[in-house]
DNA sequence: CTGAAAGCGCTTACAG
DNA sequence: CTGAAAGCGCTTACAG
């Protein structure tokens, strides 16, 4: 292993001795600055010969701006890699760097870290994949955005999880005819997931429907299985909303242990659209989100919030849309069969 | 929103003067080098009361280190976020701080963004989550790792793609009576799909075994679908080595929907251990990867290229591991029941 | 429109 | 073991 010279680079001053001029004028054509068309071409020319680029750690010292922006990544978690790099893509268009932190534990680790790397000067923005503290919002230096809460907490700027498209599942099961159902949902640590089975039980109200019980699980397949095979024999339920596709898979997996099929004796709807989820078998009705679209937009706010900007509404709304396959179907008439033996 | 008020911090200066010392010594403080215990304390006292952090702009200007690593991202891509976590952990344990760096397209538009960010001086060095241009390992100016190749290369770093787990699933089948295989590739301009597809080739070939085909897929589901819908009628195919668990799922939607059963008309091998393919009907057979392992792996042969430290072998061979579940089972006696109709 | 001076907050020689 | 000087590569006033 040979280790390499560090590179040498030109710097502004071999730039304007070239270019017959003071570094200050240099200092102007990089910043785009007017300069007299003969001034700037010289420059051009310099630049060009020693292909010249600047120093952004010594601008940054100077400027006391560094471009740079942190994403925290919660471990472990199945975060959409999608959402992540159009979130890099997006602050690298706003000329940002994004530093990726990732973190184990809880909400209070994560907070912890954020403040320390809010408070560090190194970054001039946050993006949290995962709730924080509420406090963070009003006592950090620099505008954090975080995916876990989206009241006006967290300076108003979160808002990556969303609960309304549970209506939409519901009454699409309710189009089919289902009236009795059973809500998996994810860890209550999410927003997300609170959000989810807060809307999920708003709306059986609503509309008069019955819930049979809400499972608080985490996230996993195996919430999934444990939800449907701990149901009674003589369960009425005959619609699942799991909180994801993973849970849903988890969910028909149970129901075949049970010797029920899908969606013959019980309808599952997923969430995400996960690949693999569509070539399941039977393939999983779910919500597709678009991911690139929901990490530019976590990333436009939070760059905008930096400027000082009115923060654009978040478009989450619109990037949901729910996809029926062969999970859902119209319920059974009478009792689900009974158990082997 | 209120924009904050930049955070003041205490400089290096104000610490001095408040113990009562040079600047210099605060800065040995800092460096860890020795000071008189009297010194010291005063030191430590005054850091502590000002609640002091040295600022690492200025500190990377002078010494010209930026204790920085950048690791690219290709877009779109379903690496696994778990490998990037365990990077960033690794990195920061390290002392290094992480740059995310997404980058859409192929290799060609990776190599050049990788060239702009070795060049740029702002990293250390480069975790390249796929293959890059082979040239770019000797011109670099900083130790550039890549997972997409495993030769020496890359300044011999590189290794993340390893196809020898593919013996081992043979084997497998063949130990279940399996003779005439089909493998459903992944896209070639992978590393690992070639190295798969390699290890296949020669596996096959040295143990006397009939490979009925090689489809280069392209990752998806929808490759490992098509692959088995485009399979002869009187094939004689039995077992399927899926390049990952989302082909393998395609796989087995395919058998379906020729009404073939999985695994009695056909055994489907996939690779990955996504935790929704332990939980599809049936369960996947498949390739267990610590992707923990993976990342951190990386990660420390990076740091130790930078180091110019003797890199330490890959450990890849051991995080590998051979999950048998329901996918896999003994072949069908005779031809695989006929398409309908 | 352009140049000479000062300074961002550190570390690295060089003295003592 | 500690301090005074110089400098990393820029930008920001201040002159002209």
């Amino acid at each position: 292993m040979i280790k390499p010279e560090p590179p040498r680079r030109a710097t502004i001053y071999e730039v304007a001795r070239l270019a017959g001029v003071s570094h200050q004028t240099v200092s102007r054509y990089l910043r785009g600055e007017r300069l007299k068309p003969a001034t700037r071409e010289k420059v051009d020319a310099a630049v060009k010969d020693l292909d010249y680029r600047p120093n952004q750690l010594a601008r940054s010292m100077r400027t006391r701006r560094t471009n740079r922006l942190a994403v925290v990544l919660p471990m472990p978690s199945t975060f959409p890699l999608r959402l992540l790099s159009a979130a890099s893509a997006t602050a690298h268009k706003a000329d940002y760097e994004l530093e990726l932190v990732s973190v184990e534990g809880g909400s209070e680790a994560r907070s912890d870290r954020v403040r320390e790397l809010a408070e560090s000067g190194r970054v001039e923005g946050i993006l949290s994949l995962a709730s924080l503290d509420e406090d963070i919002g009003s006592t950090s230096p620099v505008p954090v955005l975080t995916t876990g809460d989206y009241d006006d907490q967290m300076r108003g700027l979160g808002l990556l999880a969303d609960g309304s498209p549970v209506v939409d599942v519901i009454e699409y099961l309710v189009s089919l005819g289902h009236q009795d159902f059973l809500h998996v949902a994810g860890s209550q640590s999410w927003a997300s997931a609170r959000n989810r089975k807060r809307v999920y039980l708003e709306t059986i109200e609503r509309l008069g429907l019955r819930s049979h019980g809400v499972v608080d699980g985490n996230w996993s397949a195996r919430s999934g299985y444990d939800a449907i095979v701990d149901l009674p024999d003589d369960t009425e339920v005959t619609a699942v909303v799991a909180v994801n596709d993973t849970v849903a898979m988890g969910v028909v997996r149970g129901a075949l242990s049970r010797r029920w099929q899908v969606p013959r004796d019980l309808s599952v709807f997923g969430w995400d659209d996960d690949e693999i989820a569509r070539f399941a078998t039977p393939s999983l009705s779910t919500i597709a989100i678009d991911r690139e679209a929901q990490g530019r937009d976590a990333m436009l706010r939070l760059i905008a919030a930096i400027r000082g900007e009115p923060v654009p509404e978040s478009g989450v709304r619109s990037i949901n849309r729910l996809v029926p396959r062969e999970s859902t179907g119209r319920p059974r008439q009478g009792p689900a069969p009974a158990r082997q033996g």
